[in-house]
DNA sequence: GCCAACGTTGGC
DNA sequence: GCCAACGTTGGC
C-alpha cells in the first residue's frame, strides 16, 4: 500500500466531476511524461491512496480524496487523433501510454499549496520543490497521515 | 501574462 | 552522446 500526489487541472477533471462520475471513478488520462507513466504502470496497486490536487487554477491544493481502482491498461487517447492527448508515434501494438482509473473517497476543504508550505512535517514532499512538475509525486505515510489527519479535518 | 524550471527533440 | 533550442508546466 502506497500513497501518491496526483495533479490534476479542475477544468479537465475536479474532485466533483470524480464524484459524480460513472463508479465514482476515472481513468487518469492526459500523462505524457514517462516518470509519471511508470508510476502508474509498475508501482501502483489497487487501493493505494491518492491526494487529489487541484493545479493551475485560482486555489491549487489538496482538493480530496480517492484510490487507485485499476490495474494500468493503455490510454485511449492516445489513439485518437481527435483528442489532445493523441501520440502519432504510439501504436495498439506498442502502446507507450498507460494509466490507471481513480475513484473518489472523500472531498474535503480545500488545503490550499500555501497551507502545505507551512509545515517542516512536508517539507521534503516533492510537489513543493522548487520546480517541480511531475503529475504524478509518491507520498510517504508520515505525510499521507499529517495531510489527512491534522489539515483534512 | 510572466517567467523559472524542466523534459524532449534533433542536429551534429 | 552532447547540448542548444524549443515547448510545456504551473505558481504567481
Amino acid at each position: 500500500m502506497q500513497y501518491w500526489l496526483m495533479k490534476s487541472e479542475p477544468d479537465e477533471a475536479s474532485i466533483d466531476d470524480l464524484a459524480h462520475a460513472p463508479q465514482r471513478s476515472l481513468p487518469w488520462t492526459g500523462v505524457r511524461n514517462y516518470q509519471a507513466r511508470n508510476f502508474m504502470r509498475d508501482t501502483m496497486k489497487i487501493g493505494d491512496g491518492v491526494l487529489f490536487y487541484h493545479s493551475s487554477c485560482p486555489e491549487p491544493g489538496i482538493a480530496g480524496l480517492a484510490e487507485v481502482s485499476s490495474t494500468p491498461y493503455p490510454d485511449p487517447t492516445q489513439f485518437d487523433p481527435k483528442s489532445p492527448y493523441y501520440d502519432p508515434k504510439s501504436t495498439q501494438e506498442a502502446p507507450r501510454w498507460l494509466l490507471v482509473d481513480v475513484r473518489y473517497v472523500k472531498k474535503a476543504a480545500l488545503v490550499p499549496l500555501a497551507a502545505l508550505r507551512e509545515h517542516d512535517e512536508l517539507a521534503d514532499m516533492r510537489v513543493l520543490a522548487r520546480g517541480n512538475r511531475l503529475s504524478i509525486t509518491p507520498v510517504t505515510r508520515a505525510e499521507w497521515r499529517f495531510i489527512t489527519e491534522k489539515l483534512m479535518k
